[in-house]
RNA sequence: GGAGAGGUGGCCGAGUGGUCGAAGGCAGCGGUCUUGAAAACCGCCAGGGCGCAAGCCCUCGAGGGUUCGAAUCCCUCCCUCUCCGCCA
């Protein structure tokens, strides 16, 4: 969220960002509740220092009458608090639905427009010239026996799949490759949880309710399936203060993701690309707030890393306004190339960072001390995918494959994988 | 799941109705001493809100309640630990 004090003063920009971002909202409104917040608030003091020294004066010995009436003062004075607390809440809950509505600052470099105005910063990599009829992965991991999504649709219905075989060794070769990527960066490895409370949900910035969430809740207990482990990590620090010779904190989660894709159906989204539950590393660092923007080139530069050693041709994006999520101040997308996306192949998002800012860390309660310096400040937050299984098994499938339908195994993740080749004819 | 014990400042830990936003220790910061450092000693040091400031308000896991007055008593929930049960 927005810092609340700053709202006045900054307005025109934070409409101007909505505006950027396509996103209504009446600021003034907003404004207008935090100032009916702040009256209400200091009444509420008024009325707690008035009951405060009465309670003082309550200590010493007092006779019968005095007594008496003493109490009496003190019920009127505890009525008149709670009546002002009861009006303060109501206020404050309006104010804070209106608060939640506001996304954050966006970056001055970002390209304005929508999901198609994004800037190509560059391309890595040509995309492959078969010499042969190729294949899409849905196909290709059938003949190979990698993917069976008519067995997940069976047992957990549509979007869901069996990984079999050569698969399976892709999937957890994947992942120690990246993590491996990312220790000798320095990061902090973890595993974290699969489920997560909803005020941690929240607290990162995705909604766990409501019509259009993302973000699958369990029936018997308060608890949310995550959609990335952007949440458990994010939620790691919450409440609290670090020093700043920690920092940047660096963090790697290993865990599995859910979504629930609500309304995504449909074109560009078939088999791999958009499923219910995959697997990713992600990358999560907690930084000074100077050095957010630095962070952000260095994750997606570990990024481009993991692809080029994937041998997959990619292009990175710069996320135009319309697309960025609310918590983010700039998005870089790294779009792989899908032979079998679309006609005669297309880019594909498959990774993808973001730096949030302090709007995930105002709400989280995650802030930092300078040293030498009393005050506290809130610190910076970033996420970044370094693999996400699914679409990185799709890329690897249809940019890899060979005439007969086998799978080639870059060389980088041959070591992990244990073979140099899957699929077609090696099951 | 059952029984018991707990949750207090960056960390540890005292505090069972007003003298408590809270002893003491550790860490941190400033200083004395020292060629320098350590040790020793002195001082400062919870978070958040409002305010130019003085100062005021809120917060002792969360939320309710009792009371003129709650860290302290009662209720609900969350979490941790120990024992038992179940289980990979």
């Amino acid at each position: 969220m927005l810092d609340p004090r700053i709202l006045s003063e900054r307005r025109d920009e934070i409409a101007e960002s909505c505006r950027v971002r396509g996103v209504e909202v009446d600021v003034d409104e907003v404004i207008g509740l935090y100032e009916a917040v702040a009256a209400r608030q200091t009444e509420l003091n008024e009325a707690n220092r008035r009951r405060n020294e009465h309670q003082k004066a309550g200590k010493k010995p007092l006779d019968p009458e005095q007594r008496e009436a003493h109490t009496a003062e003190g019920r009127a004075l505890k009525e008149a608090v709670s009546r002002i607390e009861a009006d303060l809440q109501g206020t404050r809950a309006r104010f804070d639905t209106g608060l939640a509505t506001l996304p954050n600052f966006v970056h001055p470099d970002v390209p304005e427009g929508g999901e198609e105005d994004f800037r190509e910063l560059r391309r890595e990599g040509e995309p492959r010239q078969f010499g042969f009829e190729a294949r899409d992965h849905l196909e290709l991991g059938r003949i190979g026996e990698l993917l069976d999504f008519e067995a997940g649709a069976k047992v957990a219905g549509t979007k869901f799949y069996y990984l079999k075989n050569g698969a399976v060794l892709l999937e957890l070769a994947l992942q120690r490759y990246a993590l491996d990527v990312l220790l000798e960066d320095g990061f902090t490895p973890y595993v974290t949880p699969d489920l997560a409370r909803p005020e941690i949900v929240d607290g990162l910035g995705y909604n766990p309710r409501g019509e259009e969430t993302q973000i699958y809740s369990l029936a018997n207990a308060d608890l949310c399936l995550v959609g990335t482990a952007e949440i458990t990590l994010g939620g790691l620090y919450a409440d609290s203060i670090l020093d700043e010779a920690e920092l940047p904190l660096k963090l790697a989660g290993i865990s599995h993701c859910f979504r629930t894709e609500a309304g995504a159906a449909g074109r560009e989204s078939k088999g791999l690309y958009r499923v219910h539950q995959f697997t990713k590393v992600e990358m999560f660092t907690i930084t000074r707030p100077e050095e957010s923007d630095a962070m952000h080139d260095h994750l997606l530069g570990l990024e481009e890393k993991i692809f080029r050693g994937l041998e997959l041709p990619y292009r990175v994006i710069d996320i135009a306004s319309g697309d960025l999520g609310a918590p983010a101040y700039r998005k870089y997308d790294i779009e792989a190339w899908m032979p079998g996306r679309g006609e005669g192949g297309s880019y594909g998002e498959i990774s993808s960072t973001s730096n949030c800012t302090d709007y995930q860390a105002r709400r989280l309660k995650v802030r930092f001390r300078r040293s030498g310096s009393k005050k506290n400040e809130l610190v910076h937050m970033l996420n970044g995918t370094a693999v996400a299984n699914s679409r990185a098994i799709l890329a690897l499938l249809e940019n890899h494959q060979r005439e007969d339908g086998s799978i080639a195994i870059p060389k980088a993740l041959q070591p992990y994988v244990g073979r140099e080749v899957i699929g077609a004819g090696e099951a």
